[in-house]
This record gives structure tokens, sequence and C-alpha cells, in this order.
DNA sequence: TTGCGTGCAAAGGTTTTGCATGGCA
DNA sequence: TGCCATGCAAAACCTTTGCACGCAA
């Protein structure tokens, strides 16, 4: 696979618009093909596809596996030399599916400390933490053992 | 889905048995239906992917997806009464496969930080590192961005 | 004109589901 | 006997691949 496409084509360009219209905004393959469909235009999910395993090979698109049997999901980061944003954390409710993107600073101190002291190099975009969300925490009446400060 | 199975069944009995013949041993469903017929016995696909999610569900098994379009990668870990008291996390090598458990202090204390700061319940159990073991690190020529403190 | 890009369709996998049957309590 | 568990087959998905055609350079 090549590292950079040869051509600029209509369909590369406006899945690039359309990542870039909304950063940080995370979206199946699925979702990419049904957007382009609203617009009436179209695009084929192999193509999709394509761009997208190009795109996560440059680093400039993140790929999150969330679980199997369900799609994985995308989100575009931009070139390296312009990027600003930090890596993005996922935390999936165990109860009602929802998944939650972090950027923290802290949360990334945990692949420098796993580096240095278990000698284990973090991939954070594998990375999934589960657990329960606010609202469901609340609704099975889940009593913290931390304090939960405002 | 029910939290317990209602019924002791031979293929359950013998499912826990071949988990617990090899503990920390990670497998798939594929590999289990075929250690039965191995064995001149057999056991439904559905079967065993029922009773794994339902143990998912329990925390009695843990689940791992290291990429999409690959099989999911099991392991038994036992009943939580029978567990050492400590908190286990798992670093899972994508290179690899190999599982490190890691009983570390400071790692306890992302929970704590998703419950304060992020309003998140982290499942320890259920959560999984994903990255580099240090070998398969080396082997890749990886240069950590964080020093390696030996 | 050359050859990469596109998109359809089909293939290849994994996981889930429906339903009749079997087996546990 | 009542009901859950099982297993087959089929369905439902996601992702990849083959191939003919279209389009950028």
């Amino acid at each position: 696979m090549n590292v950079r496409a040869r051509y600029s084509t209509k369909q590369q360009r406006e899945l690039i618009e359309f990542m870039q219209a909304d950063p940080g905004r995370h979206f199946t393959v699925a979702e990419v093909c049904e957007y382009f469909r609203s617009q009436g235009q179209s695009i084929g999910t192999a193509t999709v596809y394509r761009h997208l395993e190009r795109m996560v090979d440059e680093g400039v698109v993140n790929k999150y596996i969330i679980d199997s049997s369900s799609p994985a999901c995308f989100e575009y980061v931009g070139e390296e030399k312009h990027r600003e944003s930090e890596l993005c954390f996922h935390c999936k409710c165990e109860q009602c599916g929802r998944l939650i993107h972090l950027h923290c600073e802290e949360l990334a101190d945990i692949g420098e400390h796993l580096a240095s002291h278990h000698q284990f190099i973090l991939n954070p975009m594998r990375t999934v933490f589960y657990g329960l969300c606010a609202e469901c925490a609340e609704k099975e009446g889940y009593r913290p053992a931390a304090k939960i400060v405002p």
C-alpha cells in the first residue's frame, strides 16, 4: 500500500473535507457513506476503507477498536506537523454502551508510567477503559469508593 | 442475560475444566471447539459464545480484542472470591500476544482519577492496556518518547 | 496514454439469533 | 413436567479482495 495518494481525486478531497469539518469527531465507515448519501453524493465502502487505512498508516487518522462485532471508529487528527490535539482516551460504559472521549493530561501520564516502570509501550488507540458512566452509576445506586469531586 | 447459569450442564463443566487446566492461557472460541473435537467430544460454537459472554459479564473471564477482523481472545481469571485481593491490571502485547499482569499502586490511582474528574467508575477487571511488551518494543526498534528507567 | 482510483459484487471472517430438540432439576 | 441449555443453520455484520471501468496526470 502506498504511503501517499498519487492522484488527487474527488472522493479523497471530499472525505478529507468531511473529516476536517468537525475535527475530533468520531465516525465509522458506514457513517461516512451515509453522510455522502445525505448530501446527494455517493462514495463506495471499499474506497472509504482504503483511504482510511492509508491515512491510519500515515498517522493522519486514528483508528479505535472498541469491541468485536461493532465497526471500527476513526478520528481525523491531521498532519503531524500541524497537529495540536492530544491523544484521545476512551471510556466505554458496560451498561448503556455509551462511548466517552477523554482528552486528559493525567491519563496521558499512564503511558509514561507504564514505559518507565513496566517497560510497556502503551497504545492509547487500542486501549479502552470499561466501567460505568455517570448516569448508569447513579441508576445502579453505585457508591464509589473514591469521593466524587464536582 | 442471566448473571449465573441456572443449570449445571456437561458442556459448561467441561468448558470450565478446559479453562482451569491451564490458567492464564489465551484461547479463541474456535480453539475451544477444536479442542473438544480433538478429545472426541463436541460443543457448539453458539454455546461457547453464550457461556463466555456470560462469564465476561460476571468478571470470571476476560475478553481481549487485538484487532477487527480477527477473533476475540479469552482468558479465565477465576471467581472473584478466590482471587487475590490485590487489584491486577492487564497489559496485552499486540505483537506477540503476551499478557502481562501488573500489580501497581500508581495504576490503581487511575480509577480514582476517572471517578473524581470524569465521573466514570472504572472496572479494572475488564480493562486492558494494549501496546508493546519490552521484547517486542526492542525488536521493533521502538524509541519511546519517555526514557526507560531500569 | 498510462496506470492509479473507484465501486460493485463477492468472498471471507466472526458473532449473533431463531428454533426445534435435548437434558437438568 | 417445566424450563433452561444446546446446537444447527441461517442471518447479520464488518472488512477485504477481484476486477472492469473511469479518471487524473
